[in-house]
Parts: structure tokens; sequence; C-alpha cells
DNA sequence: TATTTTTCTTAAACTAGTTTATTTTTTTGA
DNA sequence: TCAAAAAAATAAACTAGTTTAAGAAAAATA
């Protein structure tokens, strides 16, 4: 899963509609032209994506934009309230992606090895999530803003797209750390209106309980308010 | 949440880069140069979007694309194994996306009132979900396909940010759906690599139960094999 | 408005999963 | 290679959530 989409825009950049962003990218060519070999990792899962070899301007590209990092066994690369994380791509080793409730207690969203990418897709927004290393890995690590500059012409659409990821995503996080009781006061919270109009059995399947456990809830509820 | 990109798609077809795909828009538009109020619900949703009105040739696409539907109270619009499944815009009403495990129970994933999309964003795969009207609804459809004929250009990476989301959708659907000893099992036979590697802690936090829990799972696994 | 159907509540017995604490096993690193 | 630290197993008492079933309340419909 995630995205691998460099190469793509490489292609795109030659397009008419992106002649207007050249420059920067002759900013970015201009810096950095040593160490080739830094990125064959990179190079390599390019080539066998697009399956065909990558040219020379596009391997300088991709060096340019990614940075490699060797991350340390339990090093925290990004923590929550961050904002503006990376994406990072797992050349050795195992990341993991997690979420740390009120009392401390870990949740893990998604883990990444060699040749998958991992990082918080919210990013440049301030991310809930920390991403550590469970191995001592090698990753390459790009901006979200390297990316979006070469994508702001239709990134009405990818901005969609990640509003819905992000959505599901939280409903997730909710999921594996809440209660059903604290699920149900955060919907009521934020759809007062939906919660009246659903019938609660509905309601109970979207918490993932019994509609009998969703009414023992409100029945508690109900007591504590007198 | 979800996807409100067909402006953008109107303003990106007068590109150059989208000129060969003019012929298609013109066979479109030549079509249904009818009822022209039939979609001013969908008219007002893109010009609140996009805080401007829309042009002549914007509104006839718009209708030659979109399909106006009444959805009966407990109509299912579609159903699990279906491909191809269209995108809703919900006009007057209340939509759920669901899914029906093996014992027939349901689990609802997401509701869409007035003005907000709801589909299966894996179309035009196979879909695991069921939508129906928990109200009596009028809704503006369009499929993937007229979407997409518009985006071929980039859709490498619409296609990448797609497979992240329909992975969390699955991941959310297996939390809601089975026990920790299933989500175990299911993991075991899709990751097995993975599993190794990973200490068991891990492991627990990412099926949503206490190391102890899992501890306890991988027992009972080990006196069955005896 | 009376009747039928759907939804909600309550109860009781049950199962899945948690918490805290102790012991054993495995891994790490000097 | 040996001590220290980290991870896993086990136990016991607990809580969150399920199941089945029956009755009450609310909503839909003739």
């Amino acid at each position: 899963m995630y995205v691998n989409h460099l190469l793509f825009w490489v292609k795109m950049i030659k397009t008419p509609a992106f002649k207007g962003i050249s420059f920067f990218l002759s900013l970015l060519l201009s810096h950095f032209k040593s160490a080739m070999e830094n990125c064959t990792i990179i190079f390599d899962y390019y080539e066998r994506v697009y399956d065909r070899a990558l040219t020379d301007s596009e391997r300088e590209l991709i060096n340019n934009i990614f940075r490699r990092e060797t991350i340390k066994k339990k090093q925290i690369i990004f923590g929550s309230g961050e904002i503006n994380t990376r994406h990072y791509f797992v050349a050795k080793g195992l990341l993991r992606l997690y979420v740390v409730d009120a009392a401390g207690k870990e949740f893990n969203i998604l883990f990444a090895i060699e040749n998958q990418w991992i990082g918080d897709l919210a990013t440049p927004d301030e991310t809930l999530f920390y991403l550590d290393a469970i191995e001592k890995s090698v990753v390459y690590s790009v901006t979200d803003e390297n990316l979006n500059i070469l994508t702001n012409n239709f990134s009405s659409f990818v901005s969609y797209l990640k509003k819905a990821y992000i959505f599901l995503q939280k409903r997730l996080v909710s999921i594996l750390i809440n209660t059903a009781e604290e699920n149900y006061e955060e919907l009521r919270i934020s759809h007062p209106e939906l919660l009246k109009r659903l019938p609660q059995y509905h309601i109970s399947s979207y918490l993932g309980v019994t509609p009998v456990f969703l009414s023992k809830i409100l029945a508690k509820r109900a007591r504590k308010k007198d």
C-alpha cells in the first residue's frame, strides 16, 4: 500500500501544464550534484514499479528530493503534535506507526518492512501518530511539500481522497482505543443531528457493539444525570 | 469527507494535456440536452465548493454524467459482490454503507446525509459492502468510469491513495467483525514473515488486544495442535 | 384509531478481553 | 559469557460486551 508516484511526476513535469514550476526544479537539480549511488534502492524501486530504466535526470531528481536516514532501534522518527512529517520508504528494517492513548497505552496502526511506504497521509497537518523503528532501519524520506509542489494542479481530488483516508483512520483509532461508551459520547458531541435521526440499532452497529449493549450504555447515562 | 472533484475536471479538460479525450466529452454532451433543472442540487453543491457560478457547459456536463435516483426506505442500492458500483451524492435522506458477516450480522461503516458523498472507493473492483437507505432518499449518482476517463493521466497517484484507503477499510472491518483470535489467524496467513519478525506485544497492539490476551490465544492454539 | 410491525428495554447467564502481579524465558550488550 | 534488561507465560479476579428471550413502547399502516 501507500504512494509510489515519483516517476509519474517526473513524466508530468515535462507537459506544458507544468512549465510554470520548472524553475523550481532547476533549483533543486542544481544542488547536491554528488552521490549518485546514494539512492540505488529507490531507483530499483521505481524501475520495478515502472518496468523500465530511469533516465539520468530522473535519477538526479530522486537524489535531490530523497534523504537517506539510518534509524536506530526504538528511535522515534516523529511524534504526535508534529507538523509537516515526512513520508518514509523502508530500504532495510521495520518501522511502525502508532498512536498513544491518554493512559500511555500504544496502538499500532501500520507496519512497514523493506520496499514499503509508511508515514501519516494527514501531513502537513499536525499528526496524531508516532513513527519509530522496531529494527535498526535504513529509510529514504521525502517531504510532503516536495511532492505537493508537483501536484498542486490536481490537489482538489487528492485532498478529498486524503480526507476520506483520514476520516477512516480516525475511526479505526477510536475503535481501537475507546470503549463503546466513549465512542458514543464522541458521536453525540460531533454529530448530534445524525444521532437523532438514526435508529439506535444502526448506531450500535456503527460503534461495533450490539443494540442490547448500547441500550445498557444509555440506561446508565440516564441514571447518572439524576 | 469523500470526493467533490467534478468541477476540477471541468477545468482540467481545457488544458492541452486533456485534448485527447475531448471527443469523448462531445459525445457525452450531445446526449440528454434536456432537463437542465434536473441537477440543481448538484449545481448548488459545486458552486458552494468552488465559490463561483457554473458555466452552461459545466452544467450540461453535470447533467449528463449524473443520474437522479429516488431510493425507497430499506431499498438496497448495491450489495456485496457487485462490481462497478456508483458514487452517490445525497440530496435528501439518509444512506448507510455496511458489511454483513458470515452469521448475517451487519456492521455499519459510514452514513451519509444531505450534501454528503457515499459509496465504495474500491470500485470498480468487487465491493464487500451493501449500500441502502435508512430514510426515503433522493440521490445523484455517477459511475467511477465517468470520473476515471477524465483522470487517467494521473491515475497512478490516485490509485495508490485508493489502495491505502482500501487497506485501512479492510482493517476497520476486520476489527469490527472478527475476534482477536480470528484476526491473528488472518495475519498469520497473509503475513507470516512479518509475524516472525514482530515482538508479540506489537502484534497484540495491532490486533487491538493486550499482550496477555494474545499470549492466551497462542497457548490455546498450541494446545489444540496436540 | 386500532392493529400490526418494528424498535427499545430489561434481565440473566455467558464469553471475550483486561488488569495486576509473579515467574520463566529470551535477548542484549559490556 | 554472564549479568541485566526485555519479552513472554501463567494465574486469578475483574469488566466490557454478547446472547437469548420476553415484555413494553413507539412507529407505520390500513
